[in-house]
DNA sequence: CTGTTAGCGCTTTCAA
DNA sequence: TTGAAAGCGCTAACAG
C-alpha cells in the first residue's frame, strides 16, 4: 500500500544522512552566510529529498514570535467584520503573517476567553472589535501594559493605554447623512432605526442623527426612533416590522444605523405597501457589498471596512516588528474617512 | 506611571519565589496528583499573584499538539464559507480548539502556500474547500499520507486517500430543484445561470439541471445557459445582465447555481422589465441568510452550511484525538441532506 | 567554514 | 511528596 511512514523529518535526520552537524544543516537551510556553497546545496537537496518541513513551533519558542496575529470580532455573520478581516488578511499575508480569527459572539465572557487563549503566546498581537457587553476592559488594559501589540477597531468604550484605535467618525457620518435627507424639500421628518444603544458606535450614530435633526429645526419625534433588541436577523425583521406597522403616520425618510437594518426596513415598508424611495426614503450605514444584490440599490454611508482592516494590520505589524505603532508616539487613534454613497433608495 | 514591567512570568519565577523546584510548580499547576495539597495551593496562589500565563508554544513543542485547527476557504466574502466556518468554530470551541482561517482567494498558488504554512506544525489538522483552480492535489495527498488529519468539504476534485470528505449531493439537489420547476404547468423551459464549470460542484449542479430537463422531455437550449466567468460581484452582475438583455425570448424560469447568482439574476430581470415570479421564476442554491434581507424572499436549495462545518470539525477532532475520523474505517465521505425551500420567487 | 554547547519554557522520567 | 535532569526541534553564541 501507499503507507509512507508518517515519520517527521527533522534537522537531525538530514545531519545524520550527510554526516554533518545539525548547525550546519540549520545554517544551510536558513541561507546563512557562513556555509560553503557546496555544503549548502547538498543540504538543501537532501532536505528536499527527505521532504523536510521545519517545525514552526520550535522556531517560535526560540524567537518568541509566531507569525500569527489574533483577530476577535463580535460575530462572523456580519459583512462588515468579514470585510475588515479581509483587509487584515490582505496586509498580513504580504508580510508573511497569518490571522487567527475568533468570534466573541457578542458575549463578553467569550471575548475574555478568547483573549486569554491568545495571551498564552500563540499570537504576536491582537486586533479586536469589542462587544457592546464589554464593561470592564481591564483584561485588555493589562495585556497592553504587558507590552502586547493591540489594535482596537470599530466599537470601543474607553481608550486603552498603549493600544491603537482605528475607527471612523460615526457621529459626523450620521450627522451628514441625515443632513442630506433633511435638506430635501420633500423631507420634513426623519426616523431612525438602530441596534442596541449599549454599543457605542450605535449610540454615536444616534447622537449624530439627533443633532442633525435639531440643527435643521426638525423636531426629534420619539415615535420615529426604534432600536432593535435582538441580535438575530429573523427576529430583527419582526421587530422592525412590528414597529413600523404600529405607526399612525410615517416619517419621510429613515436613517438606519446599518445596511442590514436598512434592508430589513425596506422589506417591511414594502410589506406595508410603502414604496421606496417614492413614499419613504431610506439610508443605510456601512455600504456593504450585499446591498448591491438588491433591486433598488441602497443609499448608504460608505465605511472603508477593508481599509480599516489593512490599517489595523499595518499598525499592529509595525508595533510587532518595529516596536511602535507609528513614528509619533503621541497619536493613539486613526480616524478613517466616510462618504455618503447615493443610490436608489433616496431621491 | 502605570508602567508594569513587561516581564513575562515563567515557572522558574514562581519556583524561585517559593524555593521549590520547577517540576513541583509544573505539577501543581497541572493539578497533578503527586503534590502535597498545601504546596499545590501555595503555588497556585503565587502564580495568580504574579500573573502567570503558561506558554502555549512551549507546551505544544512537547505535546506535539497546538489546539488549533486550520481552515482554508476560497474566499471570505461568500456567505456559505462563513457559515461553514461558524459551524467549525462552534464545534471546535466546545472542545477547546481554535480555528486559524485562511483564504486561498480562489488561487491554487495561495492555496498551496497556505497549506505549506499549516504543515509547519502550527495546526493539528486541516479543513479545506478546494478552489476550482486546484488541479494537482499531491500536496494534500502527501499531507494525508503523513498522517495529518484532513477534512475536505464542499468542492473537491479527486478523492484523497486518508482524508475525509463532507459534502452534499449537488447533482441530485439540482435535479430535484429543476424537477420542481419543470412540473409546473406554466413552465416549458428552464434556463441556467452558474459559475465556472471548472468548479466541480458547479459542474454537478449543471449536470443535475441538464438531466432533469431531459428526463422531463424538455429540451436543453444552449441559449438559456450561462456561466459567469468573473469572480467579482459587480462584474458578475454585468455579465448576467448582458446575457439576459441579448435574449430574444425568455425561459419561464431560471435555476441558478448559487443564491448570489439568483439575486443578481432577479435584479437584472427587473431592470429588463420582467417580474419575478409572475413572468419568470427563479430558484437559487444555498439558502443563505442574506437572501432573507430582500423584498421577495428567494426560493432556494437549502444546504446545511453550519452543520457542514460542525460535521467537518467533529470528524477532524475525532481523528486528532481518537486517531480515526469514524468508528468504521471504510467510510470516507459524509453526504449531508439538502432541501428545497419554497419562498416567493416561484409560484 | 563547521562543530559543540547552551538554551527557548515546559513536561516527564528517574531518583531520592 | 519533591528535585534533578533530559529533551521537544530549533537557533545562536562560542570555539575551533
Amino acid at each position: 500500500m501507499n503507507k509512507e511512514k508518517p515519520t517527521i523529518i527533522k534537522l537531525e535526520d538530514i545531519a545524520k544522512a550527510l554526516r554533518v552537524s545539525i548547525s550546519t544543516v540549520s545554517r544551510s537551510l536558513s541561507n546563512s552566510s557562513r556555509v560553503k556553497e557546496a555544503t549548502r546545496k547538498k543540504v538543501r537537496e537532501k532536505a528536499d529529498e527527505l521532504g523536510y518541513i521545519p517545525n514552526q513551533i520550535a522556531k517560535s519558542l526560540i524567537s518568541g514570535k509566531t507569525g500569527v496575529i489574533g483577530v476577535i470580532i463580535p460575530r462572523y455573520d456580519e459583512a462588515f467584520f468579514i470585510e475588515v478581516c479581509r483587509g487584515i488578511d490582505h496586509y498580513a499575508r504580504k508580510h508573511n503573517y497569518r490571522i487567527l480569527i475568533s468570534s466573541s459572539r457578542n458575549s463578553s465572557r467569550f471575548e475574555k476567553e478568547n483573549i486569554m487563549v491568545f495571551e498564552k503566546g500563540i499570537v504576536d498581537g491582537l486586533i479586536i472589535s469589542l462587544t457592546h457587553q464589554t464593561k470592564s476592559q481591564t483584561h485588555l488594559q493589562s495585556m497592553a501594559n504587558r507590552g502586547t501589540p493591540l489594535v482596537v477597531f470599530d466599537n470601543m468604550n474607553e481608550k486603552i493605554e498603549g493600544a491603537m484605535h482605528v475607527r471612523i467618525d460615526d457621529y459626523s457620518a450620521a450627522y451628514e447623512a441625515v443632513q442630506f435627507l433633511a435638506q430635501k424639500k420633500s423631507v420634513q421628518t426623519v426616523g431612525f432605526i438602530g441596534g442596541t444603544i449599549l454599543k457605542s458606535i450605535f449610540n454615536k450614530r444616534y447622537e449624530g442623527y439627533k443633532d442633525s435633526l435639531l440643527s435643521s429645526d426638525f423636531s426629534l419625534k420619539e415615535e420615529f426612533v426604534f432600536n432593535c433588541k435582538s441580535m438575530h436577523q429573523v427576529h430583527e425583521y419582526h421587530e422592525i416590522y412590528n414597529f413600523l406597522s404600529k405607526l399612525n403616520q410615517f416619517p419621510n425618510a429613515f436613517f438606519c444605523s446599518t445596511d442590514s437594518y436598512a434592508l430589513l426596513c425596506i422589506k417591511a415598508l414594502s410589506k406595508l405597501g410603502k414604496r421606496v424611495p417614492e413614499d419613504i426614503q431610506v439610508v443605510g450605514f456601512g455600504n456593504l457589498h450585499y446591498s448591491r444584490l438588491f433591486n433598488t440599490e441602497l443609499t448608504s454611508v460608505s465605511q472603508p471596512s477593508f481599509k480599516m482592516g489593512e490599517k489595523a494590520a499595518e499598525l499592529l505589524l509595525s508595533k510587532i516588528i518595529k516596536g511602535a505603532y507609528l513614528p509619533s508616539e503621541k497619536i493613539d487613534e486613526l480616524i478613517l474617512p466616510t462618504k455618503l454613497i447615493i443610490r436608489n433608495t433616496t431621491c
